[in-house]
DNA sequence: GATTAATCTACTAATTTGATGGACTAAATA
DNA sequence: TATTTAGTCCATCAAATTAGTAGATTAATC
């Protein structure tokens, strides 16, 4: 399950789209219109920011616009900064791996490969969703990407 | 993620695949072999029972047992029982909807979209692996099934 | 009726999640 | 350069969830 987090993250993220260096968007705004805790919303954005999602400026006409096009950010990266690995299981995950306790033998553990094809979907949908992509969706549902 | 709760019920299960009403296996018997707290063992697998998944018999001789054909029991089933909905966001479970609180219209939110299509290759894997079929699974991917 | 083993009730501890308050720093501008 | 604006940093907190424990009870067998 996506944490406050991650979500409110994401909805951040897709006002952003509109936002340009020459304009951005305060956090208060975005707070106010999306319905997020201002101060939930600082952090969570200084997060996404850390990891060059997001650039800001301070001061007068200051506020928060995207670090990179919207083509280069994808929506795996987003909920890996705010909700960690996307693997049900440590031991199938590739950008945080860690074994299990007790498996004697992770090559035949059961349980690992049904997890292990579980989280490539989920990876697949999510790295190969950028947030331009996604913004491009309509209702009906789009054919699966090949990467 | 899953619980270790979720984690624990899976392997047990793997190991009451061995099990029959003629010669069940003891909570016990389960903690220790896996290295589950035994108490805690205890009520996933009263939880499991509940939900008609196994079956049990008191008294000497008794213990656990599948409580329908290994082919029945789905791993979906399972996680959903122990850990909750299987989808990323309430909106787009198929067991457990709930509207988003300030989402105007489900039906174009971009975030929902995607989170959509997780929840679907999420469920069509486990959903679509009984206890039979990982019992079964080896080392190399399979290919993708149908249903 | 003694033993075995699951069941039920009720906690407790630890961790994570969601959120808040206030001081501090950098940029713009009057 | 003083003031205002707006992001940054730090510390803390409450609620919820997760993980685990304790002890009494019930049912089956010998």
């Amino acid at each position: 399950m996506l944490s406050k987090k991650a979500k409110y993250a994401l909805q951040a993220l897709v006002r952003l789209t509109k936002a340009t260096p020459q304009s951005p968007i305060l956090i208060a705004e975005l707070a106010e219109q999306e319905g997020i805790p201002k101060k939930f919303l600082e952090a969570i954005l200084l997060d996404l920011k850390k990891h060059g999602i997001l650039q800001s400026k301070k001061g007068k006409g200051g506020g928060y616009f995207l670090g990179k096009p919207p083509e280069a950010i994808a929506m795996g990266q987003v909920i890996r900064i705010l909700d960690g690995p996307l693997a049900p299981l440590p031991c199938v995950s590739q950008t945080a791996y860690m074994k299990c306790l007790e498996c004697r033998d992770e090559k035949t553990c059961h349980i690992r490969i049904v997890m292990q094809e579980v989280r490539d979907a989920t990876a697949q949908i999510l790295d190969g969703t950028s947030l331009a992509d996604m913004m491009k969706l309509g209702p009906q549902p789009r054919r699966r990407r090949k990467r």
